[in-house]
DNA sequence: GTGAAAGCGCTAACAC
DNA sequence: GTGTTAGCGCTTTCAC
């Protein structure tokens, strides 16, 4: 492999007048065009490729970022993982994959970020309890962390979300203006108080009030982790099956997640219940099959490319404040007024 | 940060102990047990983290993997990085992203390979012509690459695939056996002959000469990367009228895709068609969402996650032969026997 | 068994 | 403007 030193033996100057030239320095240092000319010519001849490694070593800066997943095999990581990417390349940065699936962020995973000398870290869908046992080391490694589409600034480290509270809300309403009355909330598992999923119920809670439905209000919680391979056995499944068996049973459903939602259409049909003839229901993410299933799913669309560009940006330039990301909703096929009854 | 000569300085040896016992090299070098457990000592007391960087620059191998992919958001792709980040990480290596959605291979992310001093690269989903272009160059870096989900063995680098013509055959079969004989096959974009998609159609032919249903052989092309907003304009839903408009219709559509199968789904609620009462419809992947579809789609199962693993490996051992890996059919609520007509 | 010393390929003060 | 030089943190050969 054709080295620097190479280069400049070849077009006798310096290895450093080469190392100028190749890295554009030339506003600080001078360098005549002539010899700019003459090594970049060489370079290229020779078939000089620069070694990222050892200037990384050097400058002792890596550009590279790690991208934490706990869980894959959904969506919305890839399409934040998406973003990130292309955010990452704009700036010269690369994107560092760990632990996929390898269960949470664990210790040894963390070593292995100051190894390499990771200039930052973007965690995806991290357990704030597990962020908040992990705190301490993390700090303590020097590298920046910021968590996307986790609780709200687990342990002050920044999370960036998209506002799913008023996509909630805006669920929520457009459920209350189709004319149903006893709007269901149907949550992701609730670990602890402050998840992602308790956030939302929240707002469907406030929404609901706002509109003297308060009386109205049924919450039943599943699990968003859950595999869908057996979902007639799994806790989403029980849950929605306790929803439409109870005496009064809700006319529409918000759910906390587009596969939950997708879950509860099953259930219905399980039911002799037809959506949304006889069950309204609004999911959540705006998964790209969620235009394809039967019926197409309203839901509430989140920004996910956005969110990982927006992770990245914040590590690339730690003080700079992110904009709020909105997340809207898109009505189709899976709400519709209640049946007169 | 700590380095190697600190902790040699404080637990009284040289550098090169240091990098020995740090290294586990006591088997060709003798250290004795109680330097070892010194130097370990300080280290940890220390906080001495090794620098991967360093390590790599110096040894010139980098024990990292790129990962390229054409087209993210979509599930096999992430199921099959999955995988890869097991083997790899099982190995001590790691996964770095490459042109997530940044279209297809380019020559400028091939040159960030070799700058980055690769020790492979993993493409997915490659189109062939853009391989058979690159080729010399990726030939010229000397970084071994291997192909997943591609066509089958692009220029003559090494592909891994699952063996979807016998999955695909399944797929047929069972159909057949349910009673039907117009059986329709719906492919993916035929970019070039050979593509994967071709290799799935020629599977069918096969098997429905071998069950005598040669003269029932009907073909539509739709477009696999197709996305999934629009899907109503789409060429495949133009391809599922086609089928489904044509005086002699078939009862049955085996598609090479999960999602191009859901689009037939809808497009024959569209034409007042029921899944499976009055069309039979097979999929291809088994993609989380099939078991949750409406109906479940019976669907070929492929082993993403092990491709991954096959990927890797053979990157790391590139002598060694990797078994085939099967593809088998999982029957599910999306095919039934024909309507007696 | 252990250590001295010579790199690996590059960057960045500083001198010319 | 360009070259000299001293590292960066680590591995590895070769003496001791």
């Amino acid at each position: 492999m054709i080295t620097i030193s190479d280069v400049a033996a070849k077009a006798g100057v310096s290895r450093a007048t080469v190392s100028y030239v190749l890295n554009g320095r030339d506003t600080s240092v001078r360098i005549s065009d002539l010899t700019r000319q003459k090594v970049m010519e060489t370079a290229t001849e020779m078939g000089y490729r620069r070694n990222e490694l050892a200037r990384a070593m050097t400058t002792g800066k890596n550009r590279m970022l790690g991208f934490w997943v706990m869980q894959s095999n959904r969506e919305p990581v890839v399409r934040v993982l998406s973003g990130a990417m292309k955010e990452a390349d704009e700036h010269g940065y690369f994107i560092k994959m760990l632990g996929f699936d390898n269960g949470s962020l664990d210790a040894r995973t963390l070593e292995r970020c100051v190894e390499w000398r990771l200039s930052g870290i973007i965690a995806i869908h991290a357990p704030a309890a597990t962020i908040e046992k992990l705190f301490p080391q993390i700090v303590q490694t020097g590298i920046p962390l910021v968590t996307v589409d986790s609780q709200q600034s687990a342990a002050g480290c920044l999370n960036i979300s998209a506002n799913s509270e008023d996509g909630m809300r805006a669920a929520v309403a457009h459920l209350a203006e189709l004319g149903h009355k006893r709007i269901a909330f149907l949550g992701g598992f609730r670990e602890e108080e402050d998840s992602i999923s308790g956030a939302r119920e929240r707002a469907y809670r406030a929404e609901m009030k706002e509109r003297g439905l308060f009386q109205h209000c049924q919450v039943e919680v599943g699990d968003w982790r859950a595999e869908f391979s057996d979902w007639e056995q799994g806790t989403t499944a029980c849950a929605v099956r306790r929803l439409l068996g109870a005496p009064n049973r809700p006319t529409a459903i918000a759910c906390a997640s587009d596969h939950m939602a997708m879950i509860a259409v099953r259930v219905a049909s399980e039911c002799g219940l037809s959506v949304p003839r006889d069950l309204s229901l609004s999911g959540f993410d705006d998964v790209a099959v969620a235009t394809l299933y039967n019926p197409p799913l309203t839901t509430v669309s989140q920004p996910f490319e956005l969110l990982g560009r927006a992770a990245v940006r914040s590590l690339l330039n730690p003080g700079g404040q992110e904009p709020p990301l909105p997340a809207h909703l898109i009505v189709r096929g899976s709400t519709a007024p209640p049946r007169a009854s």
